[in-house]
DNA sequence: TGATACATACATTCGTGTATGTATGTAATA
DNA sequence: TATTACATACATACACGAATGTATGTATCA
């Protein structure tokens, strides 16, 4: 009962995608087990072997889907206004990723994964080194604007540190 | 061999608490076997079978050890600034709580567990209602706090359903 | 007819939970 | 004070399921 062509494959695919999504979600990415994911998805875990190497490409491709148009966000951005000041800029590139978020359900979805529902070691997430990068840029830039707007300097020196686990 | 006074149980199960915290920080709570922490504190699962239910009591009880001082902070400012205007009151609020994260490494690496190297998902941690309850508190007065001062209305309410994924 | 797109069946590993063993502390008793 | 009796504080061993990965079968497409 093989499914039949090229598109077909690709609507699996996707639909192998949409149901890790709801499972990691509900359960988390560790307690969603393949099995589940296929059942809802209605293939077995066969298709989810065939179209992806184990669960940490599968978790990769989920998040690559959402997280393509969020890389040529500061590039967009940095484009359009050019000299704009960094504290102008940051606050275009934060109201973007909100209505992103608000606006694109399945975005929201992978994010609220990402951030809440996964265990974040190195290991375990191929793509681990792309989001720590998002994650590192983003840190920075903020941590280069709160420097410029900060009153107190007694606690920025302390916050770097504690930046680390926020 | 059994281990003697109920001084030097207290310290076992201490230095369990204190390898469990490492373990999870490193491999996140689900991939941090109860055999690696019992390694590292240097005794059998057997041990921690004996002070702790299971994995999730475990957890929890890791939990406890550094929340508690936690939970006085807001009735301890609120009594002692009965008067303040509530944005103040939440600034001193946010203050002390930086501060202890930079001065307490035990509290830091707990709480950068909870966030980042455990599944949140209802069942599996018994603590759970607590750590809710907490962030609910603090989202609601950080939205109470936002209504106040925001300037943009128009991403007011789009902010609400998103303020849930982070 | 070969490659594709799966389904099915099997082996294996890993972690948990539990049952049991055992040595030491500790309190009562005599 | 010595002995008995029991609770404590673990260690050891085993049983079990769940999830993964892989090998193989099979029908369809091109």
């Amino acid at each position: 009962m093989a499914r039949k062509t090229k598109g077909e494959s690709e609507q699996t695919r996707a639909r192998i995608l949409d149901a890790a999504e709801i499972e990691m979600l509900e359960r988390g990415v560790g307690k969603a087990s393949l099995e589940q994911i296929a059942r809802r998805a209605e293939v077995t875990r066969g298709a989810i072997y065939w179209h992806f190497e184990d669960k940490a490409s599968l978790l990769q491709a989920m998040i690559a889907r959402t997280k393509m148009p969020m890389r040529d966000l500061r590039r967009c951005i940095g484009e359009n206004i050019p000299s704009a000041a960094p504290r102008e800029l940051l606050r275009e590139m934060m109201l973007h990723a909100v209505q992103r978020l608000a606006g694109d359900a399945q975005h929201r979805r992978v994010c609220h994964i990402v951030l809440h529902r996964c265990e974040i070691n190195d290991r375990e997430v191929a793509s681990n080194r792309v989001l720590e990068a998002m994650f590192d840029d983003t840190r920075t830039a903020l941590l280069a604007l709160c420097e410029e707007i900060t009153e107190d300097f007694a606690l920025a020196p302390g916050l770097s540190p504690a930046d680390a686990s926020d």
